[in-house]
DNA sequence: GAAAATTATGTTTTCAAAGACTTGTGAATA
DNA sequence: TATTCACAAGTCTTTGAAAACATAATTTTC
């Protein structure tokens, strides 16, 4: 569905949205560990967002990266745009690329029911009201 | 959301479905043309679902690809799994390998009614029938 | 023998991942 | 207060693997 780069920038925001809700940061290697994800890969990804205003970073001695009150209400929906662009959202099912509402392939009325649907659950999903479902171990992050 | 591989298989299908539905062959050039594709590998996609059953094929001279009336009645879901597997109707969004119902990952539950929409349109989308759409011109092919 | 699929092999492109090097920053220290 | 040091992100380059696409030889069948 996602790109293996898109699913592991969710799982890290959400990690560094419950590790740095006290105003603290955390570092790029135990942001590794705790998804359990390529380090360098991550640090990449990470770089990109931050450099998009996805998520917040620090250098130096006691930096890192963290999230501010404003990114905190971002939705996830935002974070796939940022990563994968919206294709997912708005792409042809069948990769076509003129498929339209009047140049219809046979399945395009079918599948904008279900994008639509895609789009509002992840619309709805903000990074920092899923750190709560994250602290009471309802969910989890590891692979 | 397909792979490329499996997007050409649904539209050469589609269209082998249409162009042989009187009992005739049609060829490998022919298929790559109508679905504007490119043509070795189309071909060899096809040489890998004839040998899987879901299309049939004849060698030689009048020889080519057509559709045996048991094949009209497959859905497409049946040539997603048979291309792509059932990953996308069950894998987790997050890419966690571990993820169920009893450890989620934090979308799990709202992913879950997605893919049972979209398996559902799948499955519902028999080659046969989408040939009539075609044929009125409701839908096209060509990239 | 010619027309078709089939098989095998090769090339290109894209994505995932890793490594080495650079830049910026806070804090100790002299 | 200026200097230096260590720490952490940032940048650049390279490698590996898989997907996408191309070429050539082979087999089957009319």
């Amino acid at each position: 569905m996602f790109s293996k780069t898109c699913e592991y920038a969710i799982r890290a925001l959400i990690f560094i949205a419950q590790k740095t809700k006290d105003g603290d940061r955390i570092g790029i290697k135990e942001i590794a560990k705790g998804i359990d994800s390529p380090e360098h890969f991550i640090a990449k990804i990470l770089q990109d967002l931050s450099k998009k205003g996805i998520l917040q970073s620090a250098k130096g001695p006691t930096g890192g990266f963290y999230l501010d009150k404003a990114s905190r209400k971002q939705s996830l929906a935002s974070i796939v745009r940022a990563v994968d662009g919206d294709k997912i959202f708005q792409g042809c099912g069948l990769g076509l690329k003129q498929c339209s509402e009047t140049k219809p392939c046979p399945i395009h009325h079918e599948f904008k029911k279900v994008r639509k649907d895609l789009l509002q659950i992840l619309e709805n999903a903000k990074v920092g009201a899923l750190t709560d479902a994250l602290e009471n171990s309802m969910v989890f992050l590891k692979r």
